[in-house]
RNA sequence: GCACCCGUAGCUCAGCUGGAUAGAGCGUUGCCCUCCGAAGGCAAAGGUCACACGUUCGAAUCGUGUCGGGUGCGCCA
């Protein structure tokens, strides 16, 4: 099954940086040293500055490309940083010297319990257990906004996704990018960003005109009519005929003997907004919903021809000419015509040909409306813009990229997210699409059979750049073989040990006072430790993978998370005093439940993050 | 012919924007459990990161080339 063409009449729908960075002075999370790795961060600059002012370093090293993160070996220690052998060229020293230096003043550090230097210039450093403690404390008290970053930044971002033309329901493919452009819009508001979620509607083009002649066939057929099988270039689809029935509720037999050009313009708008109305149904199903759906025609059939406008400044600029362009290689095209034609100037910012603004009959090409809908987000106040697509237009990428550097004279970011397509599979074996003409799997027909979760995170569980077997089967299953239940398994099994507490201690699951108070210094074992240092990447995930425009990271990540937390658990059963709530003794059941709480949190929001439930128990 | 994406364990895939001895699940093999802290647990084997050069303290990651797979290549969107 394709991503994006389904049908069989001639629709192929379209669709369908880094300006984000969270370090140096960047936005702000919530309280204190929620990030210990940024908290590092931050330590080791002042370090290499004070060196600097001290003489024992030159001054005003960049330190940019410094990173704190976790060691590969938890052997290692805590924390990891490469500062001495980044640095060590511009400061005209050698590795080991200079993290001899960087070493000595971390080890000064508070929290900090040792810092060696190994290997080839790496300086590791173990941190007092106290201060991953201390992230559980951060956590329960932040509750599910712990990772979240504070705006500080009016930038803002536009994500643009699904797009599906409007011409029929939505198919599986239609829901990847659907599912992933709506996580990606989740994840950026949770890092800080002002994220507005739009929708192009392809309202203009020649395929909503056959839209609109296939809706007419079904308004005689509504008014009576036989019309016999549906001609070939018309959609087949019976998702048609409502059209047709309301056009003959409301317009009776008026229509029939009136000219096309007089019906058409009517009918389209009467079949687009039915159609719309049906993609919003569908989409609402996952749960996804935009702020602004952004009318193709409306960019030259308003007050002003804005695609005419954003032409004539190109033209002003030199960008756009008129000239031949050499015939494509590879597949010949059989009514190629050598012609002078308009073309915008895409060499100039990359591209490997200029590329047509007009038609031969004169309208214009699907290219010149989306740069004039690009300058008009961009004038919209969006510098980043983000395009979700299918795999299947990656060969577009490039002129969009370049129509975006010459309209926003390359103040504008454009990133392209090419999703691939989704292959369903049921026990392994392709699902059998049905051979009627115009039918497919709709999106609707699978997320009724396995509900919205599954259908969201597993088009999560995947780099959007990657080819995805879903299966029907298998994603249902309540099994560890299974991701989703998998994860969602582990918040359902927090929310029993909260059950249980109250059990034992009445009034637990709800006493946040208690949980904050509680000695966190009774969570020591290596196994809850393991869980904790995975609780507190948290934050750098959210911030790597919104800075990447990645969300399946965080689906990653929290697959990890449920791993540790299940380890946990399963190490009760072998070790009873390793249990989360033990009735005698009150004090290190409150520091597990603070623990729990946290975990629960982090699953709660990543969740969020995905669109995914995060459910009390498994059903 | 050109452009873009991909190539990591038998299979399906991660790999934190260049870090240390490349990870997980499935499958395989061995042990344990079947205790509602249910919807299994522990452990082992398994790799020339397609290949070859290059960049540098250091490459699965960046560059060039080759091989193999996918997508696309005026006037569809």
């Amino acid at each position: 099954m394709q991503a994006s063409c389904g049908q069989s009449a001639p629709a192929c729908d379209r669709r369908r940086a880094n300006a984000f960075h969270g370090r140096e002075g960047g936005p702000q999370p919530f309280g204190p040293a929620m990030n210990i790795f940024d908290d590092f961060q931050r330590r080791l600059a002042a370090i290499i500055a004070r060196l600097g002012s001290e003489g024992a370093l030159p001054a005003g090293l960049d330190a940019s490309k410094v990173v704190v993160e976790p060691p590969r070996d938890p052997s290692h220690g805590d924390l990891a940083t490469n500062a001495a052998m980044v640095l060590a060229k511009e400061a005209k020293s050698n590795p080991r010297a200079l993290a001899g230096l960087i070493q000595a003043e971390l080890a000064r550090e508070p929290g900090v319990v040792s810092a060696e230097i190994a290997g080839p210039g790496f300086i590791n450093i173990r941190l007092d257990v106290s201060m991953f403690q201390d992230v559980v404390r951060a956590i329960v008290s932040s509750s599910k906004d712990f990772g979240r970053i504070a705006r500080t930044s009016l930038e803002k971002v536009n994500v643009e996704y699904v797009s599906a033309n409007p011409t029929g329901p939505m198919h599986v493919g239609h829901g990847r990018g659907a599912v992933f452009g709506d996580a990606l819009a989740n994840l950026l508001a949770f890092a800080g960003q002002d994220v507005t979620r739009e929708y192009y509607i392809n309202d203009a083009g020649a395929q909503v005109d056959v839209l609109a002649r296939s809706a007419f066939l079904r308004y005689r057929e509504a008014l009576g009519e036989n019309v016999g099988s549906i001609p070939e270039g018309l959609y087949p689809g019976d998702y048609l005929v409502p059209v047709g029935q309301k056009l003959a509720a409301e317009h009776g037999r008026s229509l029939l003997d009136k000219p096309e050009a007089e019906w058409l313009p009517l009918v389209r708008q009467v079949a687009i907004d039915m159609m719309m109305d049906m993609i919003r149904a569908d989409l609402a199903l996952l749960n996804i919903s935009h702020e602004v759906f952004f009318s193709e025609r409306s960019l030259s059939k308003g007050a002003v021809d804005e695609i005419k406008a954003t032409i004539d400044e190109l033209r002003s600029r030199d960008l756009v000419y008129e000239g031949r362009l050499p015939p494509p290689k590879g597949q010949p095209v059989e009514d190629w015509e050598d012609r002078e034609q308009t073309l915008f100037r895409a060499t100039a910012f990359g591209d490997d040909v200029d590329r047509p603004l007009l038609k031969s009959d004169g309208s214009y090409t699907y290219f010149a409306s989306d740069i004039a809908y690009h300058a008009s987000k961009f004038r919209r106040g969006f510098k980043t813009m983000i395009d979700v697509w299918g795999a299947d237009h990656g060969g577009y990428v490039k002129r969009m990229a370049a129509a975006v550097k010459a309209v926003t004279a390359g103040q504008g970011e454009l990133d392209v997210k090419l999703c691939q397509l989704v292959r369903l599979l049921r026990n392994g074996e392709p699902v059998k699409m049905s051979k009627r003409a115009g039918d497919f799997v709709t999106l609707r027909d699978v997320v009724d059979e396995v509900g919205r979760d599954p259908v969201r995170f597993m088009m999560l569980f995947r780099k959007n750049d990657a080819t995805l077997d879903f299966d029907l089967a298998k994603v249902i299953e309540q099994s560890k073989e299974n991701p989703v239940f998998y994860v969602q398994y582990a918040h359902a099994r927090c929310k029993s040990v909260f059950r249980q507490a109250e059990q034992a201690f009445a009034g637990a699951a709800n006493d946040r006072a208690a949980l904050l108070a509680a000695d966190l210094k009774l969570l020591s074992d290596s196994a809850e430790l393991d869980v904790i240092r995975r609780l507190s990447q948290f934050p750098r995930i959210v911030e790597a993978s919104a800075s990447a425009h990645e969300p399946h990271r965080v689906a990653f990540y929290l697959y990890d998370l449920a791993s540790d937390f299940h380890g946990l658990w399963n190490r009760g059963k072998e070790a009873p005093h390793l249990r989360f709530v033990i009735e005698t003794d009150r004090n290190s059941s409150y520091a597990r439940l603070a623990l729990v709480d946290a975990v629960m949190s982090v699953l709660a929001a990543g969740l969020g993050i995905l669109g995914v439930t995060a459910p009390d128990e498994m059903r």
